[in-house]
DNA sequence: CTGAAAGCGCTAACAG
DNA sequence: CTGTTAGCGCTTTCAG
């Protein structure tokens, strides 16, 4: 319930100019100096003057702007510049949770920018920040080429690429062992004795793709499966087009007797292709889902919230003035086993 | 691969300054004003000087300082600042997303800040945007009086609550219809044959678990079923503390038959604890989940990214000179039933 | 303890 | 088409 008197709302006549320090000082009878000195805490201020001060702050609804002191002090804000795909995609959200976490435990902010996966959209968003003075940068690239960043990094603005590597710069990256996850994820498949295992894959220019089709590779040859190249199925880039796709292989000549599938929404897609089918179609997905437990589904699991952080403190470590060469650190990712990678029900 | 000459890393030597508008200027042998004109691609500039100042621009690594230009234009940035509860739950992710991406197509940026749900975090991450200078604020509030809010609307700038109404406050807001979505899907439940239904609701201070209790109500009493209060379980904050509360109501004396979840937090801690129970429980959720489709589950539906562009809406028409009363925008919800509100297995 | 002056980097007015 | 002057709101010298 509004209080009367208190309360107000948009209605109420247009808006007064925001007070300025000098009118604190005004209204206070002191200088502009000793009004700031008042606000911002700082010694040497007669307790009487600052009581003063800030009443008549309080009076004006007086809120210091942050735009001029960062002039001031040296055009840097407390901003930090995140580029993703889109923040609707759970594994980029849990990625910018922990990210605006661990800068918030520094007194920073997140500023975010979607690309919805389009390279295009990356340099003017990039750009857009950098004009912002973001403190740091960090970017899960989807343009191929970020030599444009070069001017950036030599103007010390820290970037750090998360998920996907940088190309044709060097800069602090944090990345998953991709190769290693999707081999193993693969070679646990191949274990309960599936041979016909296909791969669903996103687009084939996407490096966490590449890495993880590589993995399949691995282990496929390993197993001394020689065509595995032919249970390659790479493009799909959603739930939808992973869902329609898995639905064409199971309805082929000789379908697949489970699959991997290299992403979160890709493996979403799946389920639903593979909901009722008989006989059951194995499963083993890169990416942890959110309810991965209920729907019993085996994973390639890592923790995004956790390599924000671990992007985040890269970052932190160069605005901290760390020097050095440039930093990869590649996290681990741990197979979890579920009910969808049941033995094969027709092993060969 | 980094392309030698060109690919740099953070190893090299320290940020040499970045230049100035005047250095340009100076360099390209023009006067500041004319650069400022060249490099914003104002009219009125010869060809050939705005091709100077673009070379010497790019050779001095030039970006145009946005701090000094909001400042300079009127202190007033293009940020419009969101506080939430966290990013990691998937509402907040997706109503995070629908903002985004209506501020983006008005050229506008996005910063967040999370407030853990802690009611106390609140005016501070909030006094820290204004500060800012954020154009307009969203606020998902987790503070029970933002009569502090009253100065910064009469400065003229916007606030828009999501979720959940202002206290103390006349400003626009989006919220659900959530009594009637609770009453919907209660109702459905009591259809089926369910009369002992167990609400397993969130903090009971919470606007929005009181309107979804009081929609369980509605429904209850219009059934007939008088002692309704006592099936009312609130307190779960989480899908642990669910899934424990829910296991210890099914190990009841007289566990209930079906049960109506608050939240997507609490619908799938129930999830877990329902699960492989015998006779199986019913179950109707507010807030679609991820995979709502693949668990089967019956839920009280919205679009939370639709909720978010709302929000974005009213505030652009804010700054876009809006004026009159504040506005409320219900969104509807919409029963998506599924295979979880099953017929009870004994009904009463 | 307090104040006056200078200036952060840019753009808005006004001249030329 | 181009240049000069002033000043956004604040903090930083440097003097009292």
């Amino acid at each position: 319930v509004p209080v009367p008197g208190q309360a107000r709302g948009p209605d109420d006549p247009p808006a007064p100019a925001r007070p300025t320090l000098a009118q604190v000082a005004a209204v206070s009878g002191v200088s502009l100096k000793t009004a700031s000195r008042a606000l911002n805490g700082e010694p040497n201020v007669a307790a009487a003057t600052a009581r003063k001060v800030q009443e008549a702050a309080d009076l004006l609804g007086f809120r210091l702007n942050g735009i001029a002191r960062e002039l001031r002090r040296g055009a840097m804000s407390t901003l930090v510049g995140l580029v993703i795909g889109d923040l609707g995609n759970p594994f980029y959200a849990r990625l910018a949770n922990g990210i605006e976490r661990e800068l918030r435990s520094r007194g920073l902010q997140l500023i975010t920018a979607s690309t919805d996966e389009d390279p295009a959209a990356e340099p003017p968003l990039v750009n857009a920040l950098l004009q912002r003075r973001v403190r740091a940068l960090l970017i899960v690239p989807s343009s191929e080429d970020h030599a444009y960043l070069a001017p950036e990094t030599r103007h010390g603005v820290p970037i750090v690429f998360v998920d996907r590597p940088p190309v044709g710069l060097l800069a602090d990256a944090v990345l998953l062992d991709n190769r290693a996850g999707a081999r193993a994820g693969v070679a646990h498949l191949l274990e309960q004795g599936h041979r016909r295992i296909a791969l669903v894959g996103d687009y084939p220019w996407l490096s966490t793709n590449r890495d993880r089709v590589a993995g399949f590779g691995d282990a496929m040859r390993a197993a001394g499966v020689a065509d595995w190249r032919a249970l390659v199925h790479e493009g799909a880039h959603d739930a939808a087009s992973a869902e329609q796709g898995v639905a064409e292989l199971l309805g082929s000549a000789a379908p697949p007797t489970a699959l991997f599938t290299t992403n979160n929404l890709i493996t979403t897609g799946a389920l639903r292709a593979v909901r009722g089918h008989r006989p059951p179609v194995g499963i083993v997905g890169f990416d942890d889902l959110e309810h991965g437990d209920l729907l019993d589904v085996t994973v390639v699991a890592y923790d995004a919230e956790e390599m924000g952080r671990a992007a985040t403190r890269l970052a932190l470590a160069r605005i901290d003035g760390a020097a050095g060469p440039s930093r990869t650190v590649t996290m681990p990712t741990r197979l979890r086993v579920r009910g969808s990678s049941r033995p094969a029900a027709h092993p060969i």
